[in-house]
DNA sequence: ACGTGGGGTTGACAGTGTCAAGCCCCAGGG
DNA sequence: CCCTGGGGCTTGACACTGTCAACCCCACGT
């Protein structure tokens, strides 16, 4: 009633997603939610398609402010791995966000930008921080594998957590974050 | 033509989703392409679920064919390389079935029995590698931890490259597959 | 010879995304 | 003061979707 329409829109719609999954989100269903009549979404959105783009750009959002506030603690041998944490706990805890993240046909970047300069700023911190940790003087490529290699696995790890066969495995409880630890410390301190 | 329908439906539906998107996927469409009646799939596939499901099905079958040649070939010390480079590539030539694999909304194994199974055994071709990397002798928790990661490097490598932002960066050229043997180099010598 | 049932059809219904108009209300300029 | 314009919302319509129901045909076992 209050907020701008557009805020309810969305915080509906992230709503709708967590109780009946992406394919379930609806328009009309999303405006029947938020109070209005089924065309109301469309003075603000034009289509479906831009419900989500902005609802990846929040979430890249999201997850850049905690990679930069993980990056900004802690003595630098450390901040790769409370970085790969945020990164981990940030899927973990918001799935609807991070799941959205990942579905390149739902936001194109040529036709949603914001959305896809919200993700650079998430693919900045890992840039910084790998090329400190390579030092300056290595080549291109060895940057480059170094930066897919750091980002992978937690990538990787989020994903199979949330989607693959470790979240039937392991819950959402304590056990899981412990085995997010091993798993980290076994990747660092190799 | 002649084809049994249920395999031409199954055929269709991935051209479609290949052509247009998951989001594009439709009974009606699909029917059509099989130049069947838009009834006709139902008499194979219970709805539209069971049809994404059977291709989840799929897919972990010839993920799982290809990891299995892999484990067989090479020296030991070569063979979760050899492993690795074939779940990338599988990821990278198969997107349509890949991207479907790990979407668990689509495909509920308590309803879809058959397209778990499948993927167990992809999972169960890991298992045994990492077991014998880490000897009889290591303790469950670290033989999990090293499941974990060496998973989470090949799975977070094929998303990024196929649905993240190192898709835009490397096309789908000579470089990427460079880029997949330097990041697996040097992950697995240190 | 005849049911029976698998594989196919057409028809209908509710629900969807989105285009097209229309309504209300208030800020601004004459 | 009126009036005009437009932002924000509404109702209505259309083509399309997934799925239920009913029907039709023909090969088959008994």
């Amino acid at each position: 009633m209050t907020a701008d329409l557009k805020q309810r829109v969305l915080d509906a719609s992230v709503q709708l997603i967590d109780d009946v999954g992406l394919a379930g989100l609806s328009m009309r269903e999303v405006a029947r939610r938020a109070g209005v009549s089924h065309q109301a979404p469309y003075h603000h959105f034009a289509d479906k398609a831009a419900i989500v783009a902005a609802l990846v750009e929040r979430g890249f959002t999201l997850l850049a402010d905690r990679m930069e506030a993980a990056e900004r603690t802690g003595p630098p041998a450390q901040r790769l791995r409370r970085v790969g944490r945020a990164y981990v706990d940030f899927a973990l805890e918001q799935p609807v966000y991070f799941r959205l993240m990942f579905r390149p046909e739902l936001s194109d970047p040529a036709r949603f930008p914001a959305a896809d300069a919200a993700g650079g700023r998430a693919f900045a911190v890992l840039e910084r921080l790998v090329g400190d940790l390579a030092g300056p003087r290595a080549s291109r490529s060895r940057k480059d594998a170094l930066l897919s290699m750091h980002w992978s696995l937690v990538h990787g790890l989020a994903t199979l957590l949330l989607d693959g066969p470790l979240a039937a495995e392991l819950g959402a409880g304590v056990a899981r974050g412990r085995h997010v630890d091993d798993v980290l410390t076994l990747f660092l301190e190799r």
